[in-house]
DNA sequence: TATGAATGAGCCTTCATTCAT
DNA sequence: GATGAATGAAGGCTCATTCAT
């Protein structure tokens, strides 16, 4: 994989990459999310960046360390980055919830976020479950807001909105924008996304017609 | 953790249970589900066994060979189980879509199946995708059947409609009834499940108003 | 291996065979020449007899009395067996030398005696040295009588002649006639055993005519 | 063993000396040809190298590996070694007969010859007959061409002829010049090969009397 | 900073052996 | 006698980590 042959005692004469710190997380990131924490070995991270697993301890204390470096990394670069943090109050919900579309799927299929969303995956529910916590409680006063403008129908609790809103969209994430997602997958993605986020919109906003 | 202080080399005096196989199988569900495959030792399965590790060995031919019967077993015990192994085509689907919650989440809610829940996830993307898959399939023939009876719109592609339906039941497995779920998680999922079905009933069977 | 299906616990109806302590002598004969002491297990040995392995200890006390119950067996059947058992003194070595070849090369042949052979070999050096040293022990009388007697040349010290004769043919042994031996090797054996014991014995008896 | 109580993860302050690999491949010598290969543990391999066993994997693949670069080792160091070296041919039999003496024997007895043909010995009839046929091979191109000069009896077949030679010599380093021998055996294996080489070196060249 | 060599801990697995039936 | 299930011991090997350079 690396085919310098230097191959003696020291300091080689110069590392060849801007900051091994970031190449170190950009491994990390790889190997982590393929393989979860435990099976990942210091070893293959270091492989992929090229250099000797002793080097990684000249950036981190250890595993563990690189490990949570990435995990908040991740915070921003989730389910929340897309959408989440424009300041959707003001646009009306018809109009901003197709919106997130080209926001949110554009950015989850990215490599690297598909790369932390199987990284995610891989930490256990709690990592999940929290990351989607997380998300409805930013979305909350965006809803409460669209629903008091009287955009999102009265008879409908917020939760369950936010949560017909999102919840396809994180099934979609997991199932398929992770990192060994296919283009196949990723289009189909897409094609979901986009029509579960135009219907929902709709029949979020529609009054109903009949009751019973 | 065992008190007992028997030390010789062959069998210890009195085992307890029979069953040993099945009490294995349980003990990795849990672990598996809690560390993943690499995490888990087989150690820890048979501590909790109360057998020594060798022990293990009589019955399973490895480690591997646990997760395996874990995963054949767990087939049945998935998103799948509930509400598709019925015959749904007959029944109207404003009927029938509520009435999965019944079943699905009182399955999902079972200590086993969330543990499940919590294997599969830790399998990585791969688990995960395969069984929604798996799932889309076995519905689009009960849709279609809806789509071409009238119950369903016939604007809404069926993927779609599926989608719709299972995303954010997915969502809600993998976010509220893990392994690790509390019971205010289990509530909370209760009523999101509700009322989605609820809703998305309503929203993929009534006509549009022709809005926009 | 086994075609029984009989699978209960205790006793099986009647054991098919006479003398399970014999069949697992046999069985182990063949185990341990082909795989030493250590890498031979009581599995392999069980499994060859056709039995369960805790059946040896009804037998034996172990794996290691197993062992030395084969060396003990194997004594008489080694080196020694053939023509050192006979009372050679009484015949000419002329003609005693070469009759030894039907009896040792024959019965060296034989699976069994082939099987001890790589056995010993396996026990290290001490195993073999013990052999060579007790046949020696064994023919210095009757080579003594010979060189008494004028069948053998006074000029060469008997130990010197004794390991003319047995030298080759323990090397031959152990190099031709092991367990693993093909037929090739035993028919290349038979020549040189006989045309060396034919060569030795009139090199040992005949008067040197030329000193310088 | 250690009296050190030097206790932390990552390597030891110091380690005395260089070469490790070398000092692998004694120890392993030693504890192969004491206890064979599957009787030898890389635990005691790495004590007697002053190391702990992760060690020997910095140098080594495996075990066997460890193995193997000890046989390829051990064939230049074997039977083959000493006379059969030189260039034979142009010396007249009588004379280079007996000159093998001085060469293999003074070969055989160092301690790490010993253990060679320990080692050998233990690897199973295959790796002696393996050595004998290829020392075998080497020599009958010199004792063809000793035949064809008139130095070597015509009557006697060539291979005849060379086992005469060789086959007390390799029965000798068996039984007398392996890892465990005693000075005594040292020194009654350098008689007997003398006076074995002298004797034979006399019966394969002195023309029959015709006695019978 | 980066490396080679080394380490303690621990993992999966095999083995000889034993108990209760 | 013979079996299935279980056990303590130990083996080969991997891993994260550390020291000296």
């Amino acid at each position: 994989m690396n085919e310098s042959v230097y191959t003696k005692r020291g300091r080689p004469p110069r590392s060849d990459g801007p900051d091994t710190r970031e190449r170190i997380l950009d491994a990390a990131l790889e190997v982590f999310s393929e393989r979860g924490f435990e099976g990942a070995t210091v070893r293959q991270i270091a492989a992929k960046v090229g250099v000797s697993d002793p080097a990684l301890y000249a950036h981190f204390k250890g595993k563990q360390e690189i490990f949570e470096a990435l995990i908040k990394l991740a915070g921003p670069d989730l389910l929340a980055s897309a959408g989440t943090s424009l300041a959707l109050e003001a646009v009306p919900m018809q109009i901003a919830l197709p919106e997130m579309f080209g926001n949110i799927v554009a950015t989850w299929s990215t490599p690297r976020a598909r790369a932390f969303a199987s990284l995610v995956l891989r930490m256990g529910p709690d990592g999940l479950g929290n990351v989607l916590q997380d998300v409805s409680a930013r979305l909350r006063p965006v809803f409460a807001a669209w629903q008091a403008g009287g955009d999102l129908r009265k008879d409908i609790p917020v939760d369950v909105a936010i949560w017909q809103v999102i919840g396809p969209l994180a099934g979609l994430r997991i199932a398929y924008l992770h990192g060994q997602a296919s283009n196949v997958d990723i289009e189909h993605a897409t094609i979901l996304a986009k029509t579960h986020l135009k219907t929902v919109a709709q029949s979020l906003s529609q009054t109903r017609n009949e009751e019973g």
